[in-house]
DNA sequence: AATGAATGAGCATTCATTCAT
DNA sequence: GATGAATGAATGCTCATTCAT
């Protein structure tokens, strides 16, 4: 009765999203998410060992995307497509994995604490801050800005995914959210770029 | 208070912070502050009413502070004297909070959800956003980037406020932090308006 | 409700009836509740939401009925039947609430401090001594006794409970207790009120 | 220093008293008795072993005499002086307690639960229950109404125990429950005999 | 002798997890 | 497979009692 089955943890894993983007990981009941989804509790332990299984079956896949896009960020180095180009590739790229896991994105990022994606924030700034490094360097070298230490890569990349993932919480519409997050792109890439041309 | 009184009200005053800094409010145990700081569960409550008191102990001043340099930033309208000066001078009295505080101030601005100080970031951050958009307006009103919504104003005001906690999160050392904050809030305000003047 | 609830739920009231009527409600412990009924203290909170609700749930019929019956009391003015036949009909009443519930009665009037029932008796009596003073003024009007003080009454009304509960507290035997409320009563009223005649 | 030991003690019963008189036994705190006795919590057990002890120290002389008058009662069988030299003597000898240790009489009677003369009340009662038995048969063989049980002479002497420290508990002028009680007595006992006659 | 800081068992209640049905 | 009753460890907090000073 693999059908049946199936239903059913599809059932469990989208009352878990909600509970999870309105409690958070901790605030979270397994009791909670059970009722909701229509499902004994004992069976949710059927489908999952645990709260903290069930949880990373809901945020494994977004994990794996956004670790795969960071990871395409780190690599693509041609620079000579520009910025702009780069910009517009992460945002339709993030616009798209938000598309379809907007929910679970946020949870990610803004509702793990307790669970041991907590630090799943820190460890995307920690690869966005390395790419940004890399590509920066010689931009930054040019500025009148002593960087004087290697964390104010850091910084600049917690604010590139504050402010991402800030948008992301807040607005729900799509148009509006890429034309939002477009901006915020090019404040943070193109400008900073540019005026050092 | 005929004898130690005082050095076991630190001692879970020390061992609460640590809690605190690792679990958060909520997360934070009276049993575990208690057995970490040595002593029975029940004395604490003989320094401490209860839980909310003991965090609220730790925060106060703090809080206090942090407000006040709020109030001061918020209504200090002498642009004359040049962005660089204020910045300067917050730069100084934010580092005089941290230098005596600050295993506090990211306790309060990251960790206290679930306590009365839960919406000290956001509302931090409201302030912030106010006073930019108040001074940023006539400026970015020059520039190519379509603001398009007030939203933006938020933006920036969280990456502001983002990026100074976390310079307070990771580095320990006060004059690495000056630095660091220094070119932080010259790269968000200097800049910014110095490339439209 | 698949096996055995009512069984449990039954276990939990019965120990709690046990553990109220010997250490009253303040005295009562959810733990021992449990533990007296053979079940671990997480599973009475299935049942009950709480010792409140709980304590009421056990107490709410009992106390209704004999609101119910101190309506009655208070407002049947038909004198002209007699004491007699009030003193027989309330008898019956009382009798036919404490058969079916003896214990619960007895935990309400004498073991209820702390819970929302702890008034019951002061209020039990403040209805028959009001009704104690209307119908029986014109009687002592005519005795030799010197009332003095309208707080005789409020001696008459609380012996006249007392030795109701006192009957309740002592005597299992139903046909025994009916006879021995019947002398109470009487006592109480047709000799007093007959003497004066 | 035997005086100053003395004094302290006093102290702590006196605030003891005051404290088991609006909290009862269970409900009052040793540390707040200590406080309101001026004298450190430590200090309280070097005097009294502990709570219950504490507690008995105060009431011990009470019980005594209470006891003690009830032995008299029950062993005057002066029947020859009349039902009201009775009475007045054991108005007399009750006021003469009450007179000297008011609040204890009422916190022993109405105030013990949870300590070990929770049962001193009905203790009390069937001390006067077994002395009503002996001289009231003789008068209520006489009546109509059928006595059928002995246990209604408990009813009576719960009715008089009541009825006295009902008007103790109510009353602190010592004229007026002069008064009260006699009229009360007299209406337990002169009138019932009386009719009987 | 006196102090009051310290102790820890106890309380009501919650919740992730297990297991008999 | 599915159910939800049952479990018990954990939480914040109180208070009689002990003990170092």
């Amino acid at each position: 009765m693999q059908y049946l089955k199936e239903e059913i943890r599809n059932r469990i894993m989208s009352a878990a999203l909600d509970e999870f983007m309105s409690k958070g990981y901790e605030g979270s009941s397994m009791r909670d998410i059970a009722s909701e989804a229509g499902v004994a509790i004992g069976n949710v332990y059927r489908y999952f060992k645990n709260k903290d299984e069930l949880f990373n079956s809901i945020m494994e896949p977004v994990y794996r995307e956004l670790a795969t896009l960071i990871g395409t960020l780190y690599s693509s180095r041609d620079f000579t497509t520009g910025i702009q180009k780069i910009v517009t590739d992460i945002t339709g790229k993030t616009m798209d994995i938000f598309a379809r896991h907007s929910s679970e994105l946020i949870i990610l990022i803004n509702k793990s604490s307790g669970s041991r994606f907590q630090n799943i924030k820190s460890d995307l700034i920690s690869l966005v801050e390395a790419r940004i490094k890399t590509e920066m360097v010689p931009v930054f070298t040019k500025s009148k800005i002593m960087i004087g230490d290697d964390f104010f890569y850091r910084i600049m990349a917690e604010t590139f995914i504050n402010g991402i993932f800030l948008i992301f919480d807040k607005y729900r519409d799509i148009e509006k959210i890429t034309m939002l997050l477009n901006n915020f792109l090019l404040f943070c890439f193109e400008d900073i770029a540019g005026r050092f041309a």
